[in-house]
DNA sequence: CTCATTACAACGTCAGACGTAGTAAAAATT
DNA sequence: AATTTTTACTACGTCTGACGTTGTAATGAG
């Protein structure tokens, strides 16, 4: 719907949120959660598979999330991935960071020198 | 005062928004831009040098904005930067890019399971 | 039988943030 | 008068992470 496409520098800092919160809901794979991105932003930001890929190596490395192979009757295997109690903290924080930042870039945006 | 720090790659995709943000208010040069941001930010974000000159750079060779010496009455020069037509625009459009990230980022945490 | 869709993996490239160090001049401190 | 701190940068290198490209393998649709 918006007009506006929102740069990969910007999203960058929000990989992991949006990863760790679909995981909030339940297991996933990078497939369907790269189609749950794109319905959700409208189209307004895809993620790319290997930026997804990727970020799901590094959030397992830091011990966030947990892969599994999922054999689907019919279809392809699959890697899930879990959300562990450490991912769960993580997101928490990152939730804290998100609203520092909103309080940041509004203060900076709104003043009307001082 | 807040404990939280906010992280580089979430700042990353603000590191423009802010210099041109400040640039609205006047001409200005890197060493005063870091003091306000520190400032402003009550020290949860500091902006590295390198960093910040670097986006100097950056934004002069897109045209947003423009350097010319200033010697000051004691004092080394310094480099001062002015916002050009084109980087009024551009704040504004990353004005709006931000709105565009605030609702994003929102619906992706908000959601209940809809 | 071919093509699209699903579901990845393995490269490589490139921007940009940051660490480290160095330079240079003025102001402050000793 | 000599040293340190603050101001005001510049240069160089590293590293993370987003993304482009390509390839692979399986299933289902036409």
């Amino acid at each position: 719907m918006g007009d506006i496409t929102i740069s990969s520098d910007v999203m960058r800092g929000y990989i992991d949120l949006i990863i760790l919160r679909v995981l909030c809901d339940g297991d996933s794979y990078g497939y369907a959660i790269s189609k749950t991105v794109t319905d959700l932003s409208d189209g307004r930001y895809i993620m790319k598979e290997t930026t997804l890929y990727s970020a799901f190596s590094r959030l397992e490395k830091l011990g966030y999330v947990r892969s599994y192979p999922g054999s689907v009757s019919g279809g392809r295997e699959r890697t899930y991935y879990a959300l562990t109690p450490e991912g769960s903290q993580h997101y928490l924080y990152k939730c804290d960071e998100w609203g520092a930042t909103q309080d940041l870039i509004s203060k900076f945006i709104k003043r009307e020198d001082d």
